[in-house]
RNA sequence: GCUGACGUAGCUCAGUCGGUAGAGCACCUGCAUGGUAAGCAGGAGGUCCCGAGUUCAAAUCUCGGCGUCAGCUCCA
């Protein structure tokens, strides 16, 4: 028969499977194969089709396949070993698989090893994987026989006309659903990678599993490279990195709680002030409101019955108030105190005060879960003529903000939750209005179904890192509920009055959270705007001293952020401690540049070094800073020519 | 919150069988006056997370608490 395999016609025999395809088109390391959307095994017969992709690991799908027989090796390794395990589920995740699995061993890190080696054995066996559809009593049969208790629980939550599979590989034996490679040989490089408690099914009140994490290559130089990029992670971690450079500590007695150094500090206000100039131009307007208030107002908000298990509560005075987790509803209060008239619309405050959440013990990651913060939040009242520019308006500034740090991103829209409040006609219309705006923007979006606020649907953007992770930052969030809440009113053109309609935005999120994201984009090497420190004299030798407190008194009156390191050590010292931590420009200063009244400069990871006039490099790197350049050098380049 | 691991100098970590603690870096002092990623020598630095218990004796064993880490759950 002819078959059409990655775009070229190809005859094949009949029965045919896809093995013979991938074979027939010269694909040595084929994986899987994919028709019509339908991932489908090499051992099965090709069916009738139009044409077919043969996979490899080069492709997500042909790796999650790949990854799903790896779980089956690590479960048939861990079986040998330990013959009391009770297999729950063992799916591909991202970058690699994992297996949840009860056992009266604990297993620990130390464990690893034995069981990569043991998987090493099951690989170089390289046992056929049998696919076996049996009946739903058949299988009752066998893993009630095998004494897996999850495997049976598995089988009656199947809808009754279910098709049940099986797969084989020498002495084990599992339910699944596949697909899975044709072999066991192909699962050449294994690295199992920790282990943690996972609940079954997911569910909190039922028990506690050992979860297996691992990732495997066809080959170890897949692997390596994978680790390697897992060690750069490592590197690049915020709470490593921020300590390292001083930016923020956290300390036992304030859990949640960033201590910001110096340095963060001055991160933290570039951030926010950069913020404030892009919003100045859009026309928000800062507002400060109170980090406490009375029930009443969480009531009035709905927080009390929503979010109370997220706030801190205090008693002052037999009297109970709360701190505030979020801005709007004092936003609200302060646009119902005076009179609103269509003309005043849209109005925007926007406020970057502190905000308390509680978060549960075991959730605390660095920066990134904290239970204080604070948002580059604001809140616009519009009407509803208003809202698809509004709209666009915040996702315009999304752009230029992002923009300016070198990030990309990618947009989701949430719709209506299973507890929300108000009228579901006012949410399809929230959502239209929001699908609206990003098609107009020509942004593409994904659909998350039910993910939505309780009091409206959002748009969620996620930023993307030099590592290639996402994380979710800038929300939009369309609100009907707390103007109606709230009572909030405007005067329309005809003397009557209007209901306002609300959006919710932040733009970083929380600023803790996207600076610590920052740190792992950027490495801890921030471009020279945000950079603690700009700039580092180092005079070579202690008779250049003087010299150096010139030029670094020079820079530092024209506001830019200067050291100077004095020490009695050798030039090579501080190059290498400037190095370590990160500065974007050193400027060595010894006899020849005294003389001459200019600096010797070395931009951060270059060995190179060139030398200016010291006004001439005050300037470029005044015009660096102010840009918000995002590249180091490039008004260097042109002070030079 | 749950499961597991961990908590020793500012940082990274070692500490055997239960016998009162160590290294490297950082810091301080002295020598060296130096030209683009670690000069040499010396010194100081400890509530071994906190609290109980066992023991003649606890960094070490047991229990409880707190915190951190991996994950689960949660995340307007």
């Amino acid at each position: 028969m002819q078959v059409r395999i990655d775009g070229k016609e190809i005859e094949l025999p009949a029965h045919a499977s896809y093995a013979d395809a991938a074979r027939a088109a010269g694909v040595q390391d084929a994986l899987a194969a994919r028709s019509g959307g339908e991932i489908r095994e090499l051992a099965r017969p090709l069916a009738d089709e139009g044409g077919i992709e043969v996979l490899t690991f080069a492709d997500p799908d042909g790796r999650m396949v790949f990854h799903h027989t790896s779980t089956h090796v690590m479960a048939q390794a861990v079986r040998r070993i330990y013959p009391d395990v009770r297999l729950a589920i063992g799916p591909a995740d991202a970058d690699g698989f994992f297996y949840d699995m009860e056992l009266s061993h604990q297993l620990v890190p130390e464990d690893f090893a034995a069981i990569e080696a043991e998987m090493a054995k099951i690989a170089a066996e390289n046992y056929p994987v049998v696919r076996e559809v049996i009946s739903r009593q058949a299988a009752i049969e066998l893993f009630s026989s095998l004494g897996e208790t999850y495997k049976l629980e598995i089988i009656q939550r199947l809808p009754e006309d279910a098709q049940i599979s099986i797969y084989r590989q020498g002495e084990f034996v599992d339910l699944c659903r596949g697909p899975h490679l044709a072999s066991t040989g192909p699962v050449q490089a294994v690295k199992l990678l920790s282990v943690a408690g996972a609940y079954w099914a997911g569910d909190e009140s039922r028990s506690m599993l050992q979860r297996v994490y691992g990732t495997s290559f066809p080959s170890a130089a897949g692997l390596e490279a994978h680790l390697s990029m897992l060690e750069e992670a490592k590197r690049r971690d915020h709470r490593r990195l921020g300590r390292e450079l001083e930016l923020f500590t956290f300390h036992d007695v304030a859990p949640g709680f960033a201590f910001w150094q110096p340095n963060g500090t001055i991160v933290y206000h570039e951030l926010e002030e950069f913020s404030r100039e892009v919003q100045a131009r859009y026309g928000y307007q800062e507002v400060m409101t109170p980090w406490i208030f009375r029930p009443d107002l969480w009531q009035t908000s709905g927080h009390w019955g929503h979010y109370k298990q997220n706030m801190f509560v205090v008693e002052s005075e037999d009297e109970v108030v709360a701190l505030k987790p979020m801005n709007c509803p004092g936003h609200c209060l302060m646009y119902s105190e005076t009179v609103r008239s269509y003309r005043d619309l849209p109005i925007k405050f926007a406020e970057y005060g502190p905000l308390s959440r509680f978060e549960r013990s075991g959730t605390l990651h660095g920066l990134l879960r904290v239970r204080g913060f604070h948002q580059d939040d604001a809140h616009i009242f519009l009407r509803e003529d208003q809202i698809g520019s509004g709209i666009a308006e915040v996702l315009e500034i999304i752009g230029v903000i992002y923009g300016t740090f070198g990030l990309q991103y990618r947009v989701e829209l949430s719709t209506r939750p299973e507890e929300f409040l108000g009228e579901i006609e006012l949410w399809n219309r929230a959502e239209a209005e929001l699908g609206a705006a990003l098609d107009r923007a020509g942004l593409p979006y994904r659909v998350n179904e039910g993910d939505g606020a309780f009091y409206g649907p959002k748009v969620d953007v996620h930023v993307i890192d030099a590592l290639g992770r996402n994380w979710q930052c800038a929300t939009v969030q369309l609100d009907f509920q707390f103007p109606l809440r709230f009572d909030l009113e405007y005067r329309d053109q005809d003397g009557k009055a209007k209901r306002p309609v609300m959006v919710h935005r932040a733009i970083f999120g929380s600023i803790e959270r996207f600076l610590g994201i920052l740190v792992e984009h950027f490495a801890g090497a921030f471009p020279t705007w945000l950079a603690p420190q700009q700039t580092r004299v180092l005079p070579v030798a202690d008779r250049h001293a003087a010299y150096a407190q010139q030029v670094a008194a020079g820079l530092r009156a024209l506001g830019l952020r200067v050291g100077s390191d004095l020490r009695d050590e050798k030039l090579g010292y501080k190059i290498r401690q400037a190095q370590t931590d990160k500065v974007p420009y050193l400027l060595v200063v010894g006899d020849r540049e005294a003389a001459e009244g200019s600096v010797s400069v070395r931009a951060r990871g270059e060995q190179a070094s060139r030398t200016l006039p010291q006004a001439v490099f005050a300037q470029a790197l005044q015009h660096e800073a102010r840009g918000r350049a995002l590249a180091l050098g490039a008004h260097l380049v042109e002070a030079e020519a």
